[in-house]
DNA sequence: AGGTTGACCTGGACGC
DNA sequence: TGCGTCCAGGTCAACC
């Protein structure tokens, strides 16, 4: 489900309503599919922290977490896999089914953490350790920098926009999204883009996730922000899952292959 | 080393 | 109604 403007939009909801609260207690669900840290050490580390800001580092949300008297704790991870959603509730809402773990809060309030595809990952970090993500961030990236992600890289440009270790929160929708505002074809070999392709691959990108992070992101099946409301920004979408739809360009057939497992969409006219 | 594939899971949509 | 198949916003380990 979530790529880089809905991880925002998550964060920035949740930096909104519970930063300054306090976890009092945690509840961690049986299946252990979801929890990168054990689940103990999980709870140890969230019980009595006061939450400090909420922010994403690409596809993942990063809390800080305080000792009550102000001094730094550690971090709170969270990865939404495809199907991961964080929603602060009321404790008399109905708790869904595949939900993992829940975090009580001094206000009365809770944040639970649900995945039915149990991709999603939950991890803390104690004192000194700092979440890093392992790619550059894509709206902070310099054109430079970005342009030699790609040297020499062999691989179609759609898998290397996906790949987390060169940039950080890109994924399927954004990666097509880019390449289609850019008119760049996804089988591309990476390294055989010209610096003017790179170039407007970037302001594609900038430009793409900035807009969908104004929309709230998109809600493709079943993705929701921490308050539970849809983003808007998937009736934006050029190419994404428009197969067989005419281009709003061209008026061409968007057409749909699949590129290194992952359905990959593109107007054969637009995008050479 | 770098690139590609399949596995990990559940559930919704669709065809028969 | 039910059953089988395919598909899904992501990441790994295991292969070439």
């Amino acid at each position: 489900m979530p790529e880089l403007p809905e991880v925002e939009t998550i964060a920035r909801g949740l930096d909104r309503r519970i930063r300054g609260d306090v976890i009092e207690s945690v509840w961690i669900g049986s299946r252990k599919q979801p929890f990168k840290s054990r689940p103990r050490e999980i709870a140890s580390v969230l019980e009595g922290a006061r939450i400090g800001s909420v922010q994403r580092v690409g596809k993942h949300m990063v809390a800080d977490l305080q000792e009550p008297g102000g001094e730094h704790r550690g971090q709170w991870i969270l990865h939404l896999g495809m199907t991961g959603r964080v929603v602060v509730a009321d404790p008399t809402a109905e708790i869904p089914k595949h939900t993992h773990l829940i975090a009580r809060l001094e206000s009365g309030r809770e944040v639970r953490f649900v995945d039915p595809r149990m991709f999603g990952k939950i991890a803390v970090y104690r004192d000194t350790d700092r979440f890093a993500a392992a790619g550059k961030e894509p709206l902070l990236v310099t054109t430079k920098e970005f342009t030699d992600l790609f040297r020499g890289r062999r691989t179609p440009i759609k898998s290397a926009l996906l790949n987390q270790k060169l940039l950080s929160g890109v994924g399927n929708i954004y990666a097509d999204e880019s390449l289609f505002r850019s008119g760049i074809r996804p089988r591309r070999q990476a390294a055989s883009l010209t610096r003017t392709e790179l170039q407007r691959l970037h302001a594609a990108l900038v430009e793409v996730l900035q807009e969908a992070i104004l929309s709230g992101g998109s809600s493709v099946s079943d993705y929701v922000d921490s308050e539970g409301n849809e983003g808007l920004f998937q009736l934006e979408h050029r190419v994404y899952g428009r197969e067989g739809e005419p281009c709003r360009i061209c008026k061409r057939i968007i057409k749909r292959v699949v590129i290194a497992g992952r359905s990959s969409h593109y107007c054969c006219k637009c995008q050479k």
